[in-house]
DNA sequence: GCCCTAAACCTGAATCATTCAAGTAAAGGA
DNA sequence: TCCTTTACTTGAATGATTCAGGTTTAGGGC
């Protein structure tokens, strides 16, 4: 939990290298049952690019979104466009119960974009 | 195209089943290069919920999203909550250059809820 | 008609994140 | 002290996707 928080959008394997540094051994499978856990207890919230490995964030409970960068990956936050408690509310539900919207900006980082105008 | 266009955000193997049925023989293989060029030529669409598959959809242009079902998967399309060229405008962008949204409803859809109530 | 290049397609093996399985050690409660 | 649960371990399996050749097919230029 810890790690999560100091990170940025981790994905597993360096949340693994970063507790491994602070405790001294862990094997990737205690970090997955972990991040399980926490992720099932609503502690942390989990994303998945497509395309890239899962990443968890310890940002939880509002619901801000993502941008992410089609050239390097990186992950940064957003708040949401529509509000309060927002994007929750397609126009037409279809029926559905809906319970969390997940949504995904994709796009060219400015770091990215500088490199290649 | 055919194949995608006439069924409903249809994952990879069921595509390639369906394929199957109507030339004869392809392979998998075949299936995917094939699902790649259309989605570079920009006439596909892919989306990939986490945890399961990806889907190919032949609606492509508009900016609509989804809705997928916590229990059995199910795919459907909503329109845009926001309007006409939408979602496409964060808060803060942060500097990104932002190309396209991906937005995903997560719940339970009629039929399952109304078999788990 | 023939050659040559490019595209489409095949089979089979590799990759990589994630999960499953089963066993061991440690901790807590009765 | 015994018993049950939890945390953690190692090692193997899974499954979608990709990579790496090799082979056929189809046109275009001469």
């Amino acid at each position: 939990m810890r790690t999560v928080r100091a990170g940025d959008h981790l994905d597993v394997v360096t949340i693994h290298r970063a507790v491994r540094e602070r405790v001294g051994h862990v094997s990737l499978q205690a970090v997955y049952d972990g991040l399980h856990a926490l992720h099932r207890a609503g502690l942390l919230r989990k994303i998945e690019p497509m395309g890239s490995p899962a990443r968890y964030e310890a940002r939880v409970g509002d619901n801000h979104h993502h941008l992410v960068c089609r050239m390097c990956g990186t992950v940064t936050d957003v708040d949401c466009a529509t509000g309060e408690a927002p994007c929750l509310d397609p126009v037409d539900a279809a029926g559905f119960l809906i319970e969390e919207a997940d949504v995904i900006y994709w796009g060219v980082c400015p770091d990215c974009h500088s490199q290649n105008p």
